[in-house]
DNA sequence: ATTGCATTTAGCCGTTTTCCTAATTAGGAA
DNA sequence: TTCCTAATTAGGAAAACGGCTAAATGCAAT
């Protein structure tokens, strides 16, 4: 959990999820969309690794990173519990998860 | 979006949240909590404020602090966002890359 | 005005983050 | 093997973070 928010907390590590909605991407396509040096990237990709929010496979000389929904989906659950007992005065419910496919 | 995020990455920060769901708290109810000195509170009580989170209101001597849930809700529209759950707010790129195999 | 309580601000210090460049690993092709 | 491309690791500088203590501020009552 801690990890999670902490991987996005940063604009860049959230426009990198951003852009894997549409599916996996090599390391070097997403790179090239930012305007700092691959190493740099190479770390932020770490920490999203880091938090569970993607993957990386390894595809002959190219890795992909997968956005990881579960994560994402985890983070949601936390704020969710917030929201749903904002306005009550007593001990909140138990957060019901919803079961991913 | 920013601060937000950044707001929720601090273990400290999200149980001072967690403990906002039951109604406003004085800064020194919420001190009183922690292990820590009051200074240290006061300081992620300003990031919250700063990210939205919550608002201070004084009451005599006392400084009570709200709980903002609309900028929880943001947070999670973001989150809804890349999970597919939800309606879009903003003009993101759409999931129509063909995924290589 | 002075005291007392609640809270914030100021200043300091060690740790973490975030960026860079240079060097290194890994895989595929010649 | 050697060469080229893809990507990471290593090392370092500047800034931000997170904690503390001490001092200051705001408000209410004496």
């Amino acid at each position: 959990m801690n990890t999670l928010f902490k991987a996005l907390s940063h604009p860049v590590r959230r426009r990198i999820i951003a852009m894997l909605r549409g599916g996996p991407l090599a390391s070097g396509d997403i790179a090239a969309a930012f305007d700092m040096s691959w190493p740099t990237i190479t770390g932020h990709l770490n920490a999203l690794k880091e938090a569970g929010l993607v993957s990386p496979e390894r595809e002959g000389q190219t890795i992909r990173y997968r956005l990881e929904i579960s994560a994402v989906e985890e983070a949601m659950a936390f704020l969710m519990d917030i929201v749903g007992t904002g306005e009550a005065t007593e001990p909140l419910p138990q957060p019901s998860k919803e079961p991913h496919r």
